[in-house]
DNA sequence: TTAATTTCTTGATTTATATCAAGAGCAATA
DNA sequence: TATTGCTCTTGATATAAATCAAGAAATTAA
């Protein structure tokens, strides 16, 4: 079993092995180098991909800045959900932090997953259910925690990120300047 | 066609009317007085409701106070979708803020639709997919605007529920003290 | 290896927001 | 109607975090 076969099942939980197998081949190989675009907000987003290796960002521009959303590392699926499933403009611009291998699938192909295998829509409605639990936890720490609370929490669950993307990055995914974020940060390492 | 059945086409798309109704039928009436809590973190949550009137405050306790994660209103869908979906203790406590009044389905019922309605777990999926976005937003508004922005924002799109709701949770759930938030209303009203 | 960028840190200062404390306005209750 | 709680407001003050500015460290490019 491939790698992205491992992880499409642990995400979407059981399916026959040959079935998994169909699914796997609809995702192709692609590659990002460093600093390229997978999306960029406006445009429609036609694929979904799995990361192999690497780290994009997502983010959106404000009138005076960039602000980051998330940073997605391997083993994450990645695209604009509301781009890629209600085929609207993308609201979020995706870019590569470092070189990045992708398992890429079009919308055509992963429509056709649905078709394939009678019960795929409802293990897409428990992913995406989970995932929907994920931002209300996120949600609930910008109501109820401080920046260096948020900080703390972010680095107990995702140490390894912190030593190979920008930080500024993660300051902004989690609310705060990269000021902010480098003195909280020098108070935690000692 | 209810009420009820209006808002679950507008929510889940074109379903043939004879379905629409048995749909309907599954949820039963039920009321909340003011105070009363449709339910308690921690507690299994077996039924999903839809609000015919009143409202309902979402919220979770920290170590030093409660933190309101949502208000919802009249056409709302409510439930704790972990608990709900995942039969895990809910995250959510839900409390009616007055006497409120749902249309209540069991999970057992709801699980029906499912095994009736072959299209229903995709337009389910569609559904959480769109519940997902609206949380990005929220997130969104976390990472880029004031406390004054997110009201600003919060009270064009929700005016409704200013002369309705106790501000303090209104104030809470923007991810600001009473304080602050009376302060940026006084602002806005002259 | 040096030069040029980019990223991160640090200090000084300002600003936004929280906290504390008191009182005013309302609504529920007796 | 008086009383009791809530809820909201307001002022004074404290604190968290942003901003501004400069330089150090680390990467990347030449």
């Amino acid at each position: 079993m491939t790698e992205l076969e491992q992880y499409i099942k642990s995400y979407f939980g059981v399916i026959r092995s040959d079935e998994l197998e169909i699914i796997g081949s609809l995702f192709k190989p692609k590659t990002i180098k460093k600093g390229g675009f997978f999306l960029k907000s406006g445009r429609p987003c036609d694929n979904l991909s799995f990361i192999q290796s690497g780290f994009l960002r997502i983010f959106a521009a404000t009138a005076d800045k960039e602000v980051t959303q998330w940073i997605s590392a391997k083993g994450y699926f990645v695209t604009d959900l509301s781009g890629f499933i209600f085929e609207k403009p993308a609201r979020w611009s995706i870019q590569a932090l470092i070189d990045t291998d992708l398992y890429s699938i079009s919308r055509e192909d992963y429509n056709k997953i649905g078709k394939l295998i009678p019960q795929w829509h409802e293990l897409e409605k428990l992913f995406i259910a989970r995932c929907f639990t994920v931002l209300e936890d996120r949600i609930f720490g910008h109501l109820s925690m401080t920046a260096e609370e948020r900080y703390n929490f972010f680095f107990e669950h995702n140490r390894e990120l912190f030593n190979q993307v920008p930080l500024q990055y993660i300051a902004s995914m989690l609310g705060m300047t990269p000021e902010t974020f480098s003195r909280v940060r020098k108070k935690t390492i000692s």
